[in-house]
DNA sequence: TGTACATCAGTGAACGCGCGTTCACTGATGTAC
DNA sequence: TGTACATCAGTGAACGCGCGTTCACTGATGTAC
C-alpha cells in the first residue's frame, strides 16, 4: 500500500532509533535486522527500502547515539553552577543510571571496540562523528590552548568510557557503584589542574 | 592415533594461546573455532576433546591474556627507576606498540564490552580474573589506604583501557599517537597526587 | 615375549540454526489523460 | 469527473553462508593376559 508523504522518513527514523538502542545493548553482531524490524511491527524485507545494508544503519545509529549523548552532556554543563561545570560533566557520565542503561548510554563505551575491529576503509563516518563530538565537548574544558583542551577532553571521555564499560561487566551493584564513585574522585582531581 | 603423555596438555595450551589472540583481535563472536583450529593444523571436531564449549575457551583465553598483561605491567614497574614506577606503568600501557597490537594486548581494552553483554550468570570467572589482576596492580599504586589504592588502580587501568580502545579506532597513525601522548600526560598528572 | 584388546586425540562429514540479503508480490494512493 | 495506470513501502518465502556442536570413525600406542 502507498503511504502518506513523510511516512517513509518517519519509519526510517524509528529504525535508526531502535537500532541505536539494540546495537549498544547487544552489540552490532548480536542485534539482528529481523528482530529490530519486528520490534517496530515491520518485517525484515522492508529494511532494504531504507538502507543499503546493515553497515549503513550501524553508522547512522552510532551518529544518532553520540549526538544524543553530546546533548545530555551539554545539558548537564548548562545546569551546573558556575565553576562546577566539569564536575557536572563527570557526575552525569559516571552516574549509576548511565551505567545501568547501556541501550540508552554512551555509544563509545558500548561500541568503540567493535569500531576498532571494522575494516579501516569503513571507519571514516564513525571517526567523523567522534571528531564532531570532541569538538563539541572541548569547548567546555579548561586549558590554556585549544590543543591542551582537546587532549584533556579526549583523555577524560575515553577514560570514563572505559571505566563505564568495565563497571558494567560487574554483576554486583555495590561493585559498580564503588567503581563509579572511585572514578568520579579520580577524574575530578585530574581535571582540576 | 594415540599420543605421548603431555601431548594433550600441550595442545590445550596451544588452543588457549591462539584463542587469546584471536578473541582479542576479532572479538569472541568474530573468531570461529574452525579457523582457530586450522591455525594450529588441527580440525574443528577435535576442539571438543579439550573444551566443553566455546564459552569455556573464552574464559580461559581471557584469564591467560590478563595474566600475561599483568606480567608485562609488573616487569615495567620493576625496571623503572625508583619513584618512576607509575610513570613506567602508564607509559608501557599507552605505548604505541601496545596500541598497534590488539591481538597481544590488554584483554580488558579488547573484550570488556563483550563481557558486559554476557549473561550475568556466566560472568563470574571473568570478574574473578579481573579482581585478581586488580589485586596484583594495586600493590604498586601510591595511596594512604588499601581502599584508596584500589580505587585509583581501577580508575587508572579502566581509564587507560578505554583510551586505548578508542585510539585503536583511529585509522591515522598520527591521531593514535596524539591520543596516547595526551593521555599519558593526563594520567601521569592524575596519579601524582 | 607375543597377542588381543582398550584407549582416546584427532578427523571430517553432517546437522541445525540464525543471519544478511534478495525478490516477486501486494495494494492503497497519486497521477495522467 | 471518471478511469486506467504507475508508484513504492511493506510482506514473507527463499537463498547462501558461516558457525557451534555432534558423532561415527581412525589408528598408534598402552595394557592385560
Amino acid at each position: 500500500m502507498r503511504y502518506p508523504a513523510e511516512h517513509k522518513q518517519q519509519t526510517r527514523e524509528r529504525i535508526v532509533r531502535a537500532a541505536a538502542r539494540r546495537f549498544r545493548s547487544r552489540g552490532t553482531e548480536g542485534a539482528a535486522i529481523s528482530d529490530l524490524m519486528r520490534d517496530l511491527r515491520l518485517t525484515h524485507g522492508g529494511f532494504y527500502r531504507h538502507f543499503g545494508s546493515k553497515e549503513g544503519l550501524v553508522v547512522e545509529a552510532f551518529e544518532a547515539a553520540l549526538k544524543e549523548r553530546g546533548d545530555k552532556a551539554l545539558a548537564a554543563v548548562e545546569q551546573a553552577p558556575k565553576g562546577k561545570e566539569m564536575q557536572a560533566l563527570i557526575d552525569s557520565y559516571l552516574d549509576p543510571k548511565h551505567c545501568d542503561d547501556m541501550a540508552g548510554g554512551c555509544p563509545v563505551a558500548a561500541m568503540a571496540a567493535e569500531i576498532a575491529r571494522r575494516p579501516k576503509a569503513s571507519r571514516g563516518p564513525f571517526l567523523e562523528a567522534l571528531r564532531a563530538h570532541i569538538r563539541r565537548m572541548e569547548q567546555h574544558m579548561p586549558g590554556a590552548t585549544v590543543e591542551e583542551r582537546r587532549q584533556k577532553t579526549i583523555a577524560l571521555f575515553t577514560g570514563m568510557a572505559g571505566t563505564l564499560t568495565v563497571a558494567r561487566a560487574f554483576t554486583d551493584e555495590r561493585d559498580r557503584r564503588a567503581i563509579l564513585e572511585g572514578a568520579k574522585k579520580f577524574y575530578s582531581a585530574a581535571v582540576q589542574q
